[in-house]
DNA sequence: GGTGAAACTTCTAATAA
DNA sequence: TTATTAGAAGTTTCACC
């Protein structure tokens, strides 16, 4: 586990709620200088701790409206990586997990609409050593919180 | 959906790969001035198709190595709304779906190790109205890659 | 390690096209 | 809508604690 300070934690759950809050915002807000500040982040940096920064964007409003997990069931788990390596190719799946229960291989995937989600449940019943699919469609996405994480976390440690 | 062009969609890009992109370099990628930019992420922002930044974090680095997914069956499905504020109040559960098919309820969550994420799970099958819950224990998170989406999305739309 | 100030870069808003 | 520009703001470096 990486070595870092209180004073790091701090800066990282500020960056991690907006990660275009001023280093002078944070300075005055902990304390210390922005030129520290900055060093602190740089380490971060360079240890792989930070390992890059990115937009929340509003898929709803550009069209994606459609979110759904899909566990897939593989005919031998010796095709896992092959399979996984397929799945890749298909841009509308935005996270894929091995797992081990009910399933093989578990997926999110964020569709247009049903008519575009069938289209790419069908791109993944197709891919070679796959047996079947299970389809679990997100009515509500209720949480969706990477913060969560960092804030609370880091008080219980 | 919202109205936004093809150059804003490139803006969206850059940021969404580096939110401290500088809008002078964006400006110069694209051929525009950096004031376009600046007016074009400022009207995104007020439309809320940019909702915010954030970090990309290591948790690895951070001691969190454990992450499952948990399915959460419910008595009755008239509970769901109670049973997700009692969820929110789980800081390591970061993602949670009210769904269709086989579980009620889909939560992700994030742990230190076993013993952490055992706590978790007792936790959520604690919550009243939760009959049981089934647990996929990731081995390995193969894709997580929001980028995906759009980057190729917007070549077909 | 941290600071504070100088030098440099980027952002922002107003004006003009 | 876009471009230009000048002043404000932020970042980075560095000599010195």
């Amino acid at each position: 586990m990486a070595r870092i300070d209180d004073i790091d934690k701090q800066i990282l759950d500020v960056l991690i709620e907006n990660t275009r809050t001023p280093f002078t915002d944070i300075a005055k807000r902990l304390n210390i200088s922005a030129g520290t500040v900055h060093v602190r982040v740089k380490k971060m940096e360079e240890s792989g701790i930070i390992k890059g920064s990115s937009l929340t964007v509003d898929y709803e409003q550009l069209g994606y409206t459609f979110i759904a997990y899909i566990g897939v069931f593989l005919e031998k788990t010796s095709q896992t990586q092959f399979v996984i390596s397929r799945i890749k190719e298909i841009p509308f799946v935005t996270v894929a997990h091995i797992t081990t229960g009910k399933f093989n291989i578990f997926c999110k995937i964020r569709a247009q609409d049903t008519t575009h989600a069938k289209k790419i449940i069908f791109m993944l019943d197709d891919i070679d050593g796959v047996s079947r699919t299970e389809t679990m469609i997100s009515l509500e996405e209720s949480i969706n919180d990477k913060k969560r994480l960092l804030h609370k976390v880091f008080q219980d440690l």
